[in-house]
DNA sequence: ATTAACTTTTAGATAAGTCTAAATATATTT
DNA sequence: AAATATATTTAGACTTATCTAAAAGTTAAT
């Protein structure tokens, strides 16, 4: 058994790495995680004596293949219990971060495969990010940020690189949702802020809001 | 905020004291906390300072109306995540109880209400113990516990005095269930085990089964 | 190739919650 | 009422996870 500790940092240690076997340095994870390098250094050298994710001194760090299925177990619990708040208990998607972080570290051989079946085995949790099976095993759809896309192509939001509550909220008065089919009218050279088109209505968005939306072609 | 540890020592000494003012001593409080009597004079200070309960020093503790309003909200939460384990999720009565204990300290303003309307409210949980509301007002039944009944006189099973999975694994295996009509047939003098009839079997119990039974008369 | 800037690690401290063992109170016997 | 048993508290230690400040290592810039 791991501590929240313990499974937070393989958490974001997996996130930043994103599916691949990139290495992490101390400082990301310590900004991540919302706390200092010193103590990142402290937690890293404990998992690493545990065979969760090797590490080099001053070289950052990478998971092994145990660390990465303990990181998904993890994952897999914060999207169940997302989808369960929004389906369920009726939550917008931008409520239910701070509670699902907490709901992801309980402890239980049955709740999970339960609760998962109870809702009949969504694959995508309210943000578009896929749910890992009970093997880890996890749906990567191929998408490019909205920045990629040149005048007049179209494609499909598909998922979001931020998920804060406060991004959720500016695409909430934007009414841009997941699955909204978007045509890029115009790209302003100066800023790159992109002018797109929706089934509803016309709107520009900034350069770091384009970054942040990945788009299915 | 209350820390788990916190909200723990108040829920176990809030259900030690039943609803009544009595005195609670340390002890007991260990040993129903699974610690040793020093850890709880540790922690009693700590509540006390709190002022969430009143203590002096070798005179046991006693809840402070705060500390109860604190007690009822986790006993709230446990039972109604109790009631959705067993109705949504399937699990029986006698597995919830662990899963329960660590949802009961997910904190959220609104978690615990919207979870209280999807199930519709409840008033009990699946061992008949009766939920808070989020007042923390609780509807308490008056029942006298099986060895108080006399040869010959009937009651319906309303709840337990202990619902550890051991003891309810018991009922299962006996086929008794919360609602049961249970008539006493004989009460054997020597060991006061009882002879008892439902609507399906009869059979004998022993004393201290027959104490954990709790009878609506 | 030094210097400067930045990153990472170490050393030592702190807080929460627990423990053991010893000391002190209280309760029960005789 | 003293002696014994039991209950409770204190003192000091340990673990986990964190922090600050200083030291050590790496990278970038001149």
């Amino acid at each position: 058994m791991f501590s929240q500790a313990e499974e937070n940092y393989l958490k974001t240690i997996y996130t930043l790495q994103n599916g691949t076997k990139t290495v992490i340095n101390t400082n990301l994870i310590a900004y991540k995680i919302n706390t200092k390098a010193s103590s990142v250094t402290d937690m890293i050298k404990k998992l690493s004596v545990k065979e969760l994710l090797t590490y080099k001194k001053y070289q950052g760090v990478q998971l092994t293949e145990r660390g990465e299925k303990i990181a998904l177990k993890v994952i897999r619990k914060h999207r169940l219990w997302e989808y369960f708040l929004v389906k369920k208990l009726n939550y917008s998607w931008d409520e239910v971060h701070d509670i699902a972080e907490q709901l992801e570290h309980i402890k239980s051989d049955t709740l999970i495969d339960n609760l998962e079946s109870y809702l009949q085995f969504p694959k995508f949790d309210p943000h578009g990010d896929p749910i890992p099976d009970r093997d880890g095993k996890i749906i990567l759809t191929k998408t490019v940020n909205l920045l990629n896309l040149k005048v007049g192509q179209k494609g499909t939001l598909d998922s979001l690189k931020d998920s804060s509550d406060v991004f959720l909220k500016y695409l909430n008065t934007k009414q841009l949702a997941l699955r909204d089919r978007i045509k890029v009218i115009d790209i302003e050279p100066f800023d790159n802020s992109i002018h797109i088109e929706t089934k509803t209505h016309q709107l520009v968005i900034s350069k770091k809001v384009a970054e942040n939306l990945n788009i299915k072609i």
